[in-house]
RNA sequence: CGGAGCGUGGCGCAGCUUGGUAGCGCACCUGCUUUGGGAGCAGGGGGUCGAAGGUUCAAAUCCUUUCGCUCCGACCA
């Protein structure tokens, strides 16, 4: 993309109302805006980001045999008193009629609408496992949003249900998706945890948070510096301080909450009678299991957990580019040569590259540069066309080095890799 | 829902205590000069101070009500 071309509206001061530093940088990356409490518009890059985010859950949960499916966002009433949530789930369910009178609500979760459809279709073990996903945009009136896109009311989610024969199928079910939220938050290039989680509202017989690892989380877990036993201290209270596994002594730290899997069993499948019939010709009830990952909290986290005083800091896997390129010398008609060249390079090489190529002074390139957080840079002006060469440099690290111009092609990769794998990706 | 704070051009803020019809920085527009870490000079446009009501000769400023936003707490798959 070409920055004159763009919609990009960046920030040199922070909204007074944002408070914590991923809400103050995406605000000033123009990457979202506010619309009221708790709602917000994605703008160009940010939407970048989410899109990126949400390639890789999608290709994951491709790879581990869950399929992509759409559901309703607007769910009928009827459906959420079959499991008797309709009374349950409290205010941060948005209820609504529509003309005739009728009860509605907006969707903060989907287990009613998927248990409908799945117990209309599936009449035998043979259909079964049954694993379905979907990427939406869900609705919770908190009651307190809070810190931009970290707890917002509308937010976009990827939720996943599975339906088996049994407990055991079901354990698979969730052991596959444990093992591909693994490989998501890997890929994405965040530091994170799987940790045991309470079950909260959604219920069931047991559950696994996963947690970037930030000092702004708002949740705090316990993690064993031995082994791979990782809690919420909402579980651990009494282990407070041992490994119930390896004996070590734990350590406490604060997560936030990107994920959430959660071991159902027959809490909906049963009051809403999704059956099938077995082997035998009787009838049982289907095993679930739910899976959830934050898809736009993630944008929030990876920032809370890579930033600096100079902006953002993406793992470049999600960064709205991987690589920025400045043209100090827009007036400079072998600069603007030059540069097009390595433009079109990085293009065809495969790089989500921004082209800086407006007639702005160099300060404010820089600047805006560093604070839309892109892994690398490349700078070229006239003085370092005259040597021959492109600078570049590591945002996150902020080394700088420089490549010759006659040997870019050769040079490029090996850079760009050097700078990945400062990210582990 | 309990507690606290805030609401003044696009953004950040001052003015409010001690009423006299609005100011600064950034951004924006024009011109000239500049051009390697958010340029300089000159000129210019834009707000009636969240909203409603009240007190007063006069309200951004005082009083009442209301709406909104933020933070702490409670809550949160």
């Amino acid at each position: 993309m070409r920055f004159t071309s763009s919609y990009i509206p960046t920030l040199r001061e922070s909204p007074a109302d944002a408070e914590v530093v991923s809400h103050k940088l995406l605000l000033r990356a123009g990457m979202v805006r506010q619309l009221t409490s708790g709602l917000y518009c994605y703008l160009p890059l940010g939407l970048k980001v989410i899109n990126k985010i949400a390639d890789i859950v999608r290709s994951e949960m491709d790879n581990a045999g869950f399929q992509e499916l759409l559901l309703p966002m607007v769910q009928p009433a009827d459906l959420w008193k079959e499991t008797g949530r309709w009374e349950h789930y409290g205010k941060e369910l948005l209820r609504f009629q529509d003309r005739n009178a009728r009860d509605y609500c907006l969707g903060p979760t989907h287990e009613e609408v998927i248990t409908s459809l799945v117990r209309g279709e599936v009449r035998s073990y043979r259909h079964l496992p049954v694993r379905l996903y979907q990427i939406q945009t869900k609705f919770r009136d908190e009651t307190r949003p809070r810190f931009g896109l970290m707890r917002g009311r509308e937010f976009i989610m990827k939720d996943a249900y599975s339906f088996d024969a049994d407990v055991a199928g079901a354990e698979k079910s969730y052991a596959i998706m444990k093992d591909a939220y693994m490989k998501i938050f890997s890929r994405i290039g965040l530091k994170f945890r799987a940790v045991e989680a309470d079950n909260g509202s959604i219920g069931g017989k047991f559950s696994h948070e996963f947690m970037v690892l930030a000092d702004t989380g708002e949740d705090s877990i316990v993690v064993c510096p031995q082994c791979d036993y990782a809690a919420n201290v909402e579980v651990a209270q009494n282990a407070a301080d041992v490994c119930p596994c390896c004996r070590a002594r734990l350590t406490r730290t604060k997560g936030i909450e990107v994920g959430h899997v959660f071991m159902l069993d027959k809490k909906y499948s049963e009051p809403m009678r999704a059956v099938f019939l077995d082997e035998a010709g009787s009838k049982q009830v289907m095993a679930m299991g739910c899976y959830g990952i934050g898809v736009s909290r993630i944008a929030a986290a990876a920032l809370e957990q890579n930033h600096d005083e100079n902006g953002c800091l993406f793992p470049p896997p999600i960064a709205p580019f991987e690589c920025v390129l400045l043209n100090l010398d827009c007036r400079n008609m072998r600069v603007n040569e030059k540069i097009e060249e390595l433009y079109a390079y990085l293009l065809k090489a495969g790089i989500d590259a921004l082209l800086d190529d407006r007639d702005e002074r160099p300060g404010a390139k820089f600047k805006d540069a560093d604070l839309l957080g892109a892994p690398m840079q490349l700078t070229l002006g006239g003085k370092s066309l005259e040597r021959g060469v492109v600078e570049c440099k590591n945002r996150r690290t902020g080394e700088k080095s420089e490549i010759d111009l006659s040997a870019f092609g050769a040079a490029f990769p090996a850079w760009a890799a050097g700078v990945r794998e400062n990210w582990g990706v």
